[in-house]
DNA sequence: TTTAATCCTATAGATTTAATAGGTTTTGCA
DNA sequence: TGCAAAACCTATTAAATCTATAGGATTAAA
């Protein structure tokens, strides 16, 4: 399941692609254009300002920009940033790799091989789709 | 994120699917040679006896066997059961479909449509793939 | 100097997940 | 016939996570 925080963090992002000059656009503008409480796209924005792929202007007037264009945002750095891992299970992660507690050997792990396929799909589409391609 | 729950369902199932004969093995066998808490596996094969992919027998020498051959148990089915919805967000969901109550079109939707992309992908390798290629 | 905006951290509330508890029922077998 | 071993069943706890809010601190424009 896509957790809300990044559902909203997407749609905030494709809001700003959308703009047609880069000036900075205020939460409250976001927030009202794609029903989502302020408060909360308050602390998702700043991940995403912190991140790199935000730029914000503070006072009257300010708001958040891009940094980049939104052909050079790919959706998988996105969703690692607010979500985590693509992967379905740790153990099979590219980014945040953990062995799994039980299960002895990874090689011969009925699901551990089901998720690596899942994951390589989920991954070429998270990756060579970028915000660009969601406007 | 797949569960635990699910996880290790389909660790029983395969460990069952590999079995020579059909006779009933005993909850604790499957618990030891996976590493699953015995009491949780308890309730995740009662789930699966009650969709119809295993048979359970009672008292001494009792135990639970497949129900029906490793190569006609697509994933899709377990997954549904244990884990729900394959889709990552319900407005894109085939069997458990719900509206966003944010999201005024589902058309324009740039999260949606992407999350139809990856639907699309994963289902069909949890429907392509069977218990029996699992093991 | 006032006002409008982001910044920041903590925390509450709700939901979900993982695991356990504790007894009931059934069955094989001595 | 009675004991032991197994599944059955439901409730509940404990922990983690997610969603959202609170409440001020900081910054900048006019």
């Amino acid at each position: 399941m896509l957790s809300r925080k990044t559902k909203y963090g997407l749609k905030a992002l494709t809001f700003l692609a959308r703009q047609e000059s880069n000036r900075p656009v205020q939460i409250s503008a976001i927030a009202e254009s794609e029903n989502i409480s302020h408060k909360f796209l308050e602390t998702i924005l700043l991940i995403l300002r912190k991140a790199g792929y935000l730029g914000s202007k503070k006072g009257k007037g300010g708001g958040y920009y891009l940094m980049k264009d939104a052909s050079e945002i790919p959706i998988a750095a996105v969703y690692r940033i607010l979500e985590g891992p693509i992967a379905m299970v740790p153990c099979v992660s590219l980014n945040f790799y953990e062995k799994c507690d039980d299960c002895p050997d990874e090689e011969s792990c009925s699901v551990h091989n089901l998720m690596i396929q899942v994951r390589d799909n989920t991954l070429k589409i998270f990756e060579n789709t970028t915000l660009a391609d969601l406007i």
